[in-house]
DNA sequence: GCGCGGCGAAACCGATCGGTGTATTCCATG
DNA sequence: CATGGAATACACCGATCGGTTTCGCCGCGC
């Protein structure tokens, strides 16, 4: 069986939303999103009130995961400064995939320009808790000034995979750790 | 008159291409390109291959104002750092701007996932540009690694470019100085 | 005076956009 | 078996997409 099959029709939206939007771009249209689902487009919209909220709930849906796949695996033996660099190793890891095009999240609010579109709430939302984690792990360090160095660290997280996902730069020769290493030594994270 | 009056279509078309798709992003439709130029459709076909050459076209037309505006106004008394820190500093300047949407050129690398599109070779280049006027700062200036400072900066400048047009990130208390500071005392820069 | 070329207005092309209406089928529960 | 909700297929809506074509005006050179 192909792997949308059993899924819930929702659930099965949902990931081909989050799936070719990611690819394609949020332009991407309903009847290919519906037709890759394997869902009619009536079953769609009474599901979601239009395509804006599916979206939005397509980004939401994947939160968890995105946030998981960034925490250290063993966050109680490890250093403030070990859990910030893990982030940007996963980042690193993850952008050699042929399929990577960049933090989802970081794209949905460049292409999407408004914002007041609830997908970029969500969008806003996974950046603001991305902050404060650098920044909670900033003040545990001892770095002069945390939220300083949590902003930074967003330049750096943000930057290396926008360049990243446009292909304009390569991450797997440590480029990102190597960044942020440089800023946590200048702020004085232990 | 109107500020796209007297010109010729060909410029008004590109203005207006420049402007919009800056704006509302590159899926921006050719009949609003061509009713806020003033220029009939016809002729736009008659100028331009399709609507990505006229994409790209608008876009190299502004690259030249786009890497002046960055280019310390007086290179000769000025050092390696004080010419690397000027753009950022016209980063933060630019990005008060109401209508800053972030660099255009990273903007369109981003919605326009296709690195075969005419408009992605160009920004490619302005980006790639960038990167070598760095590394040659830092050459000049005496950096440990050249090669790696330039490409820290670049992600420095795109990620502080891309969270600020998205609204997401604020560059007016200097921020994007104070990282690239960081960055160039640890490389050794002079 | 006349014809011709350039250009704008607008119709037109097939395709797709987001979204809806309607009729049908499937399946679980009572 | 009957009923009802969920999901389907499919036609349809007006709007817009990138792009082409027709027509008619206007000015310039002969």
């Amino acid at each position: 069986m192909a792997s949308t099959d059993k899924a819930s029709p929702c659930d099965r939206l949902l990931d081909a939303a989050a799936r070719l939007s990611y690819r394609d771009g949020v332009s991407i249209g309903v009847e290919t999103l519906c037709r890759e689902a394997g869902v009619s487009k009536r079953s769609m919209y009474q599901l979601f009130d239009s395509k804006d909220q599916m979206l939005a709930a397509s980004l939401e849906r994947r939160v968890a995961r995105y946030q998981a796949r960034l925490a250290h695996p063993d966050p109680d033996a490890a250093t403030p400064r070990e859990r910030i660099l893990y982030v940007f190793e996963q980042l690193e890891k993850g952008s050699v995939d042929p399929d990577y095009h960049g933090c989802p999240y970081l794209a949905v609010l460049v292409e999407l320009k408004d914002p007041e579109h609830p997908a970029s709430a969500v969008a806003r939302g996974v950046k603001q808790t991305l902050k404060e984690a650098f920044r909670t792990e900033a003040e545990r360090g001892g770095a002069r000034d945390p939220e300083l160095l949590a902003r930074q660290l967003l330049l750096i997280f943000d930057g290396a995979s926008a360049r990243a996902g446009a292909r304009v730069e390569r991450l797997d020769d440590g480029l990102a750790t190597a960044t942020a290493t440089a800023l946590l030594d200048a702020a004085g994270l232990a």
